[in-house]
DNA sequence: CTGAAAGCGCTAACAG
DNA sequence: CTGTTAGCGCTTTCAG
């Protein structure tokens, strides 16, 4: 590999020299023409490790997800591309959902010296997130928020997101509505209860605290808890499912209890990857704003490692959608009439 | 940030002490203490940037993946658990599916000094890799090879999984069979077409070229190109979807067109995500070893950058499994009963 | 407008 | 067993 120092000597000028035309910098337009030659001609690439080296930048950016799946890649994939159109590369790490892997994971990023940070924080506590930032790493974080710190945030409105899906239920004629959520130290799941009961308290309706079951977001306790819901002596006759992969685990429950939906109950699923719209039926589900929050994350953690620090702390609240398909129907329509 | 000599500095040492400390060099027990209490009194933490500018190595392996979909982040997955348990962190990037793109993402990773790198081509030819390879960087192919290179890789028996799935549709009594497949150029849609056919040679029957159609590996082309089987004067009575997408595009159509499996129609699919097993019904389908592919693809780029060449170039051939579920029933329980 | 020279933080001979 | 020293490849004052 050619240095800098090869292509110096080829073009007869100082390294230093090069170094301008490299950076864009003013140099005599015949000087910049022998070094772009020796250049060429060396097929001479910078080296990234050296430059950062002295520059104290890596044009990285890293970005910590709870896990691989379909609603988190959606997002790296559109970061991705906008920070590589900025000359920005992406590293995208598992947390799996668990703080300490968490933790360990972001130390590596500061550790290979990321400029900056995403981060979907797995607990609401974050205080090693905090003293990243404070020695100078921004931090935006993305999809949920932490208690005591103050930091930039894209955050999509899960309060209402989920008083669209359970006020659909409700205007549909359904009174015993159950919830299977996620973990509530983590934002969207306490707000997405914090939007059930909203619910329930607007309409002046009682809430049967028995019908509410929280998980952990994975397929595994929606599908358990489901099950949990169906073997009730009294099982709801509507569900939210208020997370992706807990409403892969409810709707495989649900097909192996031999349930016809929408006739024998409702079911309001989140997220709309392929599954939901594959679905028999198709899902009437939560739909949240992928692509944007992607975009609003990518945009603003660029302009912080630009030095940019207008509006800080800003906070981006994105609107889901509730999408009406075939999961629900009146309440009168389902076999299960007895009186509620 | 400290840096090594501060902490030479305050251990009473040098700096090339405090390196061999450091990096695990004997030292005498005594000075090895003094260096740590420095080391923990200052919070230092070696950079990175630094060791590799001297050591012209950077701990990272890069992974060029088609989609960030869950297939190829599944393999990732593991991937990185693995790396990450060697001390080696991932940087995982999209080429789309796009020969040009994979190039530009490739080119990255080499600039950012990767020690080795995991590619699933996107071509069969791929001059770019040959070129890498040579400059001393380890390539290691994953799901899919390329022509006229010697390249360690790690892929699946395609046409024995094809295979598998067409014999087992013949077997029931199919004989007029679709295929869904994904671009020739590349070796999973090259293989599993050889596949289709071997089991039309191997047991004496015609092929009706008709019925057999060529797309992207995309949701879409699924979609398309299963409606327009459907919308043949005579559409074949099975049909095997080679790839995962391009199955939930397929079943989409389906859906649409309200055709009942596997009373109307046998499907067989390719690849075990939620989706298969949450169809209605659960599909039969052909599931590859992704965690088997993870770990060997690993181990060997581990094993390439760690400077042991034997074997090379290595070739693994993992066995795909056929499960049968419910959308294959045999030929005479289908209510199309013309004749074949 | 360009060159000389001093590092960025670390490792690895080479000496002692 | 430990210290001295010379860089890794680049950027950036500071002079000229």
């Amino acid at each position: 590999m050619p240095t800098i120092k090869d292509v110096a000597a080829r073009a007869g000028v100082s390294t230093a020299t090069v170094s301008r035309v490299l950076n864009g910098e003013k140099v005599k337009e015949e000087t910049e023409k022998k070094v772009i030659a020796a250049i060429e001609a060396l097929g001479y690439r910078p080296n990234h490790i050296a430059r950062s080296l002295k520059t104290q930048k890596t044009q990285t950016i890293g970005f910590v997800v709870p896990d691989f799946g379909p609603f988190f890649m959606q997002v790296a994939e559109v970061v991705e591309d906008i920070l590589n159109s900025y000359g920005y590369s992406l590293i995208v790490c598992n947390s799996n959902e668990n703080p300490a892997r968490e933790k360990e994971r972001v130390r590596m990023l500061v550790e290979k010296q990321v400029d900056g940070l995403l981060v979907v924080p797995t607990s609401d506590t974050a205080s090693h997130l905090r003293e990243i930032q404070q020695d100078g790493t921004p931090v935006v974080l993305v999809d949920r928020m932490v208690k005591d710190m103050q930091v930039d945030c894209v955050l999509v409105d899960n309060v209402n997101g989920a008083y669209q899906a359970v006020e659909h239920l409700v205007t549909l004629g359904y009174r015993r509505i159950g919830l299977i959520n996620g973990r509530l130290e983590v934002t969207t799941g306490e707000e997405r209860y914090r939007g059930f009961l909203r619910v329930f308290e607007d309409y002046n309706l009682p809430v049967d605290e028995g019908l509410i079951r929280t998980g952990d977001f994975s397929t595994e306790s929606g599908y358990t808890l489901m099950k949990e819901l169906m073997g009730l002596p009294d099982p709801p006759p509507a569900v939210f499912v208020a997370n992706y992969y807990m409403t892969i685990g409810a709707m495989l429950a649900i097909n192996e209890l031999g349930l016809k939906i929408p006739t024998d109950f409702a079911l309001v699923g989140f997220d709309d990857m392929e599954l939901t719209r594959l679905a028999n039926p198709p899902l009437t589900a939560v739909v949240q704003p992928l692509q944007e929050m992607g975009e609003k994350a990518a945009e603003l953690i660029y302009k912080r490692v630009g030095g940019d620090n207008t509006g800080f702390p800003q906070m981006y609240r994105l609107k889901p959608e509730l999408v009406i398909r075939h999961s629900t129907s009146p309440f009168w329509k389902t076999k299960n009439l007895e009186v509620v």
